[in-house]
DNA sequence: CCCAAGTGAGACATCTTTGTCTCACATTGG
DNA sequence: CCAATGTGAGACAAAGATGTCTCACTTGGG
């Protein structure tokens, strides 16, 4: 180890807790700090030392979740092509995780403080961004509002890992069922 | 009072007690048992005579869920009509609900038990026949599973209430906004 | 009026979780 | 080999929630 206190493994060890941590909670989110603890493979004694306490590492999950949602939202490139494309390359850019986003978006704590994270209202403006942006170039309708269209993504996002998780859709087709569900919906169009 | 033990406005009491804390379970899933009793106007005594403690409490909501939910779908009658209809009926009558089943959508913990209760196959076989009938009747695309369309409706119907209750979607289009989506998704048809 | 039932307020012990601490052990680098 | 760092195990007190109890008060029927 380092004299200059370098956090070595420290890095990847914390990334790690926060992967454990989320694919736990998201499972059962009321789980105490020593099932996360051990979940991850470690003594509550150095989860304590990663995360201050049990507030601290759901923080640390938003902060996590947003980051994800962000690399998500650029690397599907909303704003190029048509915006159903763009919204398929989102849900299959933000799959891995919708397990997380499910935790964090049951997890109406985080909304209760008068100060949320500015993170997910600037998520929320590149969703609805996309909705709006099929609206005006007439691919989408425009009797459902984006805001309905970004908040029923969430919604889809987390059935669809819940689903998953469960058993009762196949993770493969994950991707494609909340995206034809939420662009073509479930009534035939070639009647 | 009676001398026999009538429960005379014991029953409406814990109809009301169900009620507001079903509401402030869906806002705030981890409210303690004092919140839940002054939510309802009475003292934390009075609570724990009406249910045994919290795990009753959740119970009682669980049981009232299913009730609430078998209700509305036989108001709906998912076996007359095109299945479309019979789906916007079942939303417009399971409205009130939404919020209610939000929260034991999220209570995971539910499930966790070996003997979840028998009322949610009842409720989820219900549900899938009907989008499996319209699969047959070749008004809904048969790419969709009918568990996966059930556990969208889920979805859709705990997103539409958490968006009405944040003031992101008017309490008039809960409905609409749900079953337009559904059935009809985002992309315009008429192209 | 009187009594029975229900209620609210509060005290109380108990349990769980949390946060902090200490100490022994393992690993790694010098 | 030795020193430093990180870790696990456990003890410990503090805080919060829960379940139970008592007691005084109110209300409604006889």
């Amino acid at each position: 180890m380092s004299h200059l206190g370098y956090p070595c493994l420290m890095a990847l060890d914390r990334d790690h807790v926060l992967r454990s941590a989320a694919t736990l909670l998201t499972r059962k989110s009321t789980a105490t700090m020593d099932e996360v603890a051990k979940a991850a493979g470690i003594s509550r004694a150095t989860l304590h030392r990663h995360f201050a306490g049990r507030d601290a590492l759901v923080r640390a999950l938003e902060a996590l979740g947003i980051a994800e949602c962000e690399a998500a939202l650029d690397t599907a490139r909303l704003d190029e092509g048509p915006a159903g494309e763009a919204v398929h390359r989102l849900v299959r850019a933000i799959e891995p995780a919708a397990g997380l986003l499910a935790f964090l978006y049951t997890e109406n704590q985080l909304f209760e403080g008068e100060e949320q994270n500015q993170g997910w209202a600037r998520i929320d403006e590149r969703l609805t961004s996309v909705f709006r942006r099929g609206q005006e170039t007439g691919e989408f309708r425009i009797d459902l509002t984006p805001a309905w269209l970004t908040e029923a993504l969430y919604g889809l996002l987390a059935s669809g890992a819940w689903a998953v998780s469960e058993g009762r859709v196949a993770a493969n087709d994950f991707t494609y069922m909340i995206v034809e569900l939420l662009l073509g919906g479930a009534r035939r169009t070639t009647a």
